[in-house]
DNA sequence: GATGAATGAGCTTTCATTCAT
DNA sequence: AATGAATGAAAGCTCATTCAT
């Protein structure tokens, strides 16, 4: 039992590994099997078709996000505090495992994806802005459109940091989500003259 | 000249085609030729492997988008109003073109992109946003950041519209242009008590 | 001992099956050994390999028709009746087991056949129409060619009624071995006139 | 042109010949490409799968089957004759070209096979026995029966000669269709007394 | 320039067999 | 005796690229 989960921990680890280091393209089910120290043939003892791998390569990555989510929704905390711990917490998932990272990014535009843009973390976030919609605090904008920003933000940044080699600071992740909530929330501001 | 201006088109139009129905890997150079009305010789007459078609149908795209922002930087109108046209003149030519759109998010996660990240159009916007920065209309963020978050709520909202079918109105696009421009340049609002 | 003649029975059950079902390919070890509700390693106690495992199967069924034969020969009726009642038992035996029809066909064809044509159940028939050419009812023809005209016949007719799906009834039956009869004895016919 | 047909023929008979050394089993696609002195790709030029490269290969052979039997039938002989010529004729091809002859027997009970059953050359035989049954020369039996048992036997004569090195002389094979052609047609024959 | 048949390395997947438990 | 996870050679097939015409 502990080994099952162990290889099929390994073959999610060498995907992840070579998709990371030279995209979709160079991840052949040889390279992954050896990748993780177990033969071509055992791949399919747990997976039944490389489809089925990524696919669940990327159910299991999602929940992992969905598990951060949650973490933070069970905080008692202020509805903006939930909205910028979410973001740097998913933020922060990303930059510590640039993997995952690469990975959704490349599983989204693929064919492995059969359905096209659920790529939402869950309901959980569809929930949070519906909520905060209800109470005021967010503008009334389609929750698809909330989320794609959100998550679209988050997946950017993490990009900006882990591929462009640009140091993202604290403080620039501040700035970020403060302009994510001061555009989403946002509504009464003095008005300014014409720029 | 003529000649070949046509064929090179062809096999552009025919790849972006192709990738947009199947993907990445339902592009074969067979069938880019193929639909193209050419032989599978004959594209390598243009171009020198398929990296190089690749690379020369991202830098044509990217050269389109270029002129669109340089178009609107030309007018006479306020910072505010450039903002919001770029924003959404970028976003109808994705929507009018959602063949570019897919190849260009195919093309920044793949093999095929070597400069991992220059995915900005140009340095225009950059000198766009440093030009706001400096005004004092924008807040002083990183100017990578600005880009990424801009070019990044284009392309979430036009996939949102092409793929998800959720259909974005006008109304939608203004509001979203808003939460970024809102995002992007308050820095005093009236202060609110906790929620 | 009970126990390891039904494992090996099971084994055989399920091979006969599956080749009947999907053909000779259709039948790789790991579903032979599933279908007989054993592991993989389990048929290798029973069997060295999956040639023996084919070659045991083929004796064990050619077994079965030498017996059915012996039992036509120990009857005590005429040489024309015996010579009915081997043609329609056998026949009878492939129709109601058409699994080992389809798995000597196979057979006979196939790499697992080393003795390429000793398809003739056992010597018996050999002897049986040895009798009858001394005797001076059959036509003096070579043994082996009598053999397979007889045992073709069987098995044409038999793949007729199993798949071909086209009835034969119990008249086609007497008139085909009677053809067979008439071909095999038949010397001294009136003449006919130049048809 | 010449050289489509040079090399799908070259494939043919490389086809063919690997079947015969080493049944169905033993053609891979890699070994035929060898074979025919072409790259394991080229085959793909030629035929879209192994399964479409078996068909074809099989209604070649049919066709040739079919000319044989067509020769004969427009001969101007009786009945009687044109039956032992198709017999005949059909037997010396198999003879000649076993290659073809192990691929009929391979190819009939195999998953390639979906038309379980039309393994008749055509609908002419059907025809011949037909027009022999009106004439009042062959027994009234069901075409199928008279089909099988006639292909049968050069099926299983030609075997007997090719497989099991069993020589059959002329006097032989006049015997053997003498067999066939008193069982279909003779119907009175003076009684016997019992044997 | 243009063609498309030919190439062959490399891909995903299967399966007879082994062996630690 | 029995298990079934693991193996890895080999299968069918794809596709970027070349080259004689």
């Amino acid at each position: 039992m502990e080994n099952l989960r162990d290889k099929k921990h390994a073959i999610f680890e060498s995907t992840l590994d070579l998709i990371k280091q030279h995209g979709f393209h160079g991840a052949p089910m040889s390279l992954v099997a050896k990748n993780a120290g177990v033969a071509a043939g055992t791949v399919y003892h747990y997976f039944e078709s490389k489809e089925q791998l990524i696919c669940e390569l990327y159910n299991y990555n999602r929940e992992r996000l969905v598990m951060i989510i949650n973490s933070c929704l069970q905080q008692t905390s202020s509805y903006k505090e939930k909205f910028f711990k979410i973001w740097t917490d998913l933020y922060k998932f990303y930059v510590k495992e640039p993997n995952v990272l690469i990975f959704f990014e490349q599983f989204i535009n693929s064919p492995f994806n059969v359905d096209q843009y659920k790529s939402d973390a869950g309901g959980m976030l569809h929930d949070f802005f519906a909520e905060g919609i209800k109470k005021g605090v967010i503008k009334s904008v389609k929750l698809e459109i909330l989320l794609v920003l959100f998550m679209g933000s988050i997946h950017s940044t993490a990009k900006l940091q882990v591929f462009a080699k640009i140091p993202v600071t604290n403080s620039d992740l501040n700035r970020i989500v403060e302009i994510l909530w001061d555009g989403v929330t946002a509504t009464k501001k003095p008005l300014r003259t014409r720029i």
